[in-house]
DNA sequence: TGATTATTGTACCATTTTGATACAATGGTA
DNA sequence: TACCATTGTATCAAAATGGTACAATAATCA
């Protein structure tokens, strides 16, 4: 979307996007020892969404997840993954469509490129909750992050985009290390349990998985971190990439 | 595409189906201790390819797959799994594509719904060889298994599509029990074992095998199997799902 | 018919990994 | 200085895994 392009302009011609496909981002960080997932919700409406959007014609499919979760939540440079792709033929609505830009103060006619039928390819974006600060976009009037428990009834078949992230972050957590990417740059062992607990939604136990961890080989012990508890201090760990 | 349509006809006109999207399939079976890839040949051209095709706009992505290995090679009620989407903005060509079709005596016009920017959704079929038949299409010359270590160039970037389709197979194998739609209803652990060497692309311990394989709880020990050898029977197995 | 052979099913043992508990060390508070 | 909560690590049993051994068996061959 150029900048001299007004959002009302821009919706209510034929944008030149690629017909058909959507990108939505289950957004996930981490903050007070809970995952919080980063919704939308749309101007003067009740709906609620993830951060999804279109891919221009002339954009490479991984360059348009990293663009769209740029200009709906103004988060850069996220680690970003596809997952599954979401295919039925009714998942969207029109009449929601319409109500969405209303809100806006956007008219649809009726042969508008969003009254299409769309596949969505989910990507999840794992965030470093500490650095990133998420703004709305033009069409939302909140960008704000949700306990997991608390996931409002999101637009279309955004619930089961969102259950099938989660599932393929707690099968992919052990195979590809990613659940650093949700932890600031240094961190104790103690957040890192508590991560994975959150994510695997089990307790593990304490000594166990500082041995495992450590036994991969892919921590820095960096220092000691006084806590100003009445206790032993923990070391301060840096991921080292395997 | 309708039986009473002509090919020709079809594709001459701007078919009823979603844009930008393509399906193809990644097609597996083993046959005499190889995994083989079954493979189209466009008519009078040199191009090698996986089956694909596109969705209808009336039609479930799943659905979709199914209908297209079918129409494609003949094949039905295949084990199908999306597994990755290949985005990049200049994956096809469209020279190759008028190539393709004029082998067929099809004229494209500059505006045909082809010509136009595609994103594939892959998806890998795996096969119980001894009961499929394939047999090419009318676009296609021949609908044959290859050897994984003889594939030919294929083309645009079906090379990379199946690479990534084995990465995936290999990860899951041992998650998701998966193998055990490539052999037929009944196998000795042999070919069990032959199975997971061939996809593992290493040698695995007899006697381990065998005990992790049972210790999985399912199989059904059938009968044993006079093979004619001059050794003991080895018994024969039904896969029970887990 | 009985020795021979290749392969199968399983037992066995050593090593590694995992689960669970214990304990000394530590940074603070009372 | 006693006390407390948490941390880092040791320890030990149980389970899983890697590797070898061996008896059973279905054929072949002398």
């Amino acid at each position: 979307m150029t900048k001299n392009t007004s959002l009302k302009e821009y919706w209510e011609n034929k944008p030149r996007l690629l017909p058909s496909v959507s990108i939505d981002c289950v957004t996930l960080g981490f903050h007070n020892n809970q995952l919080k997932i980063l919704l939308l919700k749309y101007k003067n409406t009740d709906y609620y969404a993830l951060p999804g959007g279109f891919i221009n014609l002339d954009e490479d499919l991984e360059d348009a997840a990293q663009r769209i979760l740029e200009e709906r939540t103004g988060l850069r440079n996220i680690y970003l993954e596809q997952f599954h792709v979401f295919g039925s033929k009714n998942r969207r609505n029109d009449e929601t469509h319409r109500q969405i830009m209303a809100g806006c103060g956007i008219e649809m006619k009726p042969n508008n490129f969003l009254l299409n039928r769309f596949i969505s390819i989910g990507y999840y974006a794992l965030i470093d909750f500490s650095k990133a600060i998420p703004s709305p976009d033009e069409l939302s009037d909140s960008c704000d992050w949700y306990d997991l428990d608390k996931i409002p009834t999101l637009m279309f078949d955004h619930n089961e985009i969102f259950s099938k992230a989660l599932e393929t972050l707690r099968t992919m957590l052990d195979d590809k290390l990613i659940g650093f990417n949700l932890l600031p740059e240094t961190f104790t062992m103690n957040e890192l349990q508590n991560l994975y607990e959150t994510i695997l939604g089990e307790k593990l136990v304490r000594s166990n998985f500082q041995r495992k961890m450590l036994g991969l080989g892919i921590l820095e012990r960096i220092e000691k971190k006084m806590t100003g508890a009445a206790n032993k201090a923990p070391y301060v760990y840096k991921f080292i990439g395997g």
